[in-house]
DNA sequence: TAGAAAAGTGAACACAAATTCAAAAATTGA
DNA sequence: TCAATTTTTGAATTTGTGTTCACTTTTCTA
């Protein structure tokens, strides 16, 4: 026996892994899945295209991964304000809220995540991840509806509506448009507003909503830094 | 001199062109843009894969003009309600139930014009397209704001998350799922509420309903037997 | 330090599908 | 029928990437 995995070595692999990782999300970020090519990412990483199959077997799951971490990072976001104490219309309103302002304000991931073309097993695992985010909202509604603060309503409709207005609104404003802060804003307004009345919730009446929004801001935060 | 086109070609040329169309459409609908490789065309419409090149320059070009007739039937059916006499909410609801209805009743061409992934050239078009369907939406919440039918709001934001909307509603239950007709309707009516809700139309009171199913379904025929 | 095993390389390969084009078949007018 | 011209064919070419693998380099133990 000659060779056995040091602890410096075990780093040095998993540093690898995390590389890829990063780069593919960088180049993701900044061109769409379309511009991560295998040979791309390699570059980016600094490592050789060979290297990535050591440690993804194909280029699909490499994406399933990125995507995947980037949506369960919105989703503990979301979970976090969906699972609070305000009523159903508040925590809802802040979900959307936060969802869009982040998307709009953070790097073109979105793009990437919500319509840009990729092969279909990546597709596959988009539409999951869509789903997933139905049912943060549906939780909400399910909630919402039992304690009498929303109507009684088709919630896995509801909840894939409210998924589709929000995506939908963001695609042409996230693609190569540099809108500013004050229009940013407006947009988020607009479809807090068309998805809270989508659900009978009311628009007026917003106390408490500080409140929720300092929720927001803790959460975002443990998120960033982590 | 020895050759001219004489009239009999000049139809067989028009009707090579339909073929193809015809083809790529059948294609679509039975497998998404995906199962539609120049080569299946070809054998679908009899004829050798060098003839689509003398018809249309590129397969994405060829995809983009199967895309816009679809599109511009279902434009032309939504048109007719949009400039109809009824009040704006009325409206909006059968352009919604009647978008919805015939997406899940008709072949799946749906899915290929709402979520496949293609390449790009192909996706820009959809985008447009996309667009289009939001400015009937837009059109009709316009009138119905300055009527006074519906309360002020981001119109643009409304339209785009309408489309959105319907659209994600629209994806799960397109694909293998066989649904039912009531599964169906149940869909239609749940989606219809929640957009007629989020643009601030009542959802109440649906007096001069069916003479609105009447245009629809007058309109569809129309469209159907052309 | 040797030499066994693993990590790492990147040019070569594979593959699928769009596109081309030289040659064949068909059409037309004289 | 013939020759000029166009239509049609489909095998070969092109293209762009993902993936592999024979080889090099590094790491680790005895």
């Amino acid at each position: 026996m000659a060779y056995r995995r040091s602890l410096l070595m075990e780093e040095r692999l998993a540093n690898n892994r995390d590389r890829i990782l990063t780069a593919t999300r960088k180049l993701v970020a900044e061109g769409g899945f379309r511009e991560a090519q295998i040979a791309a990412v390699a570059a980016v990483a600094g490592i050789s295209t060979g290297m990535i199959y050591r440690y993804f077997p194909s280029k699909a799951e490499l994406f399933v991964e990125v995507l995947g971490a980037a949506v369960g990072a919105e989703i503990e976001i979301l979970t976090a304000i969906a699972d609070g104490p305000e009523p159903a219309g508040m925590r809802l309103s802040a979900a959307v809220t936060c969802f869009v302002r982040r998307a709009l304000h953070g790097p073109n991931l979105a793009y990437a995540f919500i319509i840009e073309p990729v092969d279909p097993e990546v597709e596959t695992a988009r539409i999951r991840y869509r789903k997933e985010f139905g049912d943060v909202f549906k939780a909400i509604l399910i909630d919402g509806v039992e304690k009498g603060e929303l109507p009684a309503q088709d919630v896995d409709a509801s909840a894939a509506c409210i998924v589709g207005a929000f995506t939908e609104a963001l695609v042409g404003p996230i693609g190569p448009t540099t809108r500013n802060t004050r229009d940013k804003e407006r947009l988020v307004e607009s479809v807090r507003t068309f998805c809270l009345r989508a659900v009978g919730g009311v628009t007026e009446g917003e106390d408490g909503h500080e409140k929720l929004s300092q929720t927001i801001r803790t959460t975002r935060k443990r998120q960033t830094t982590k």
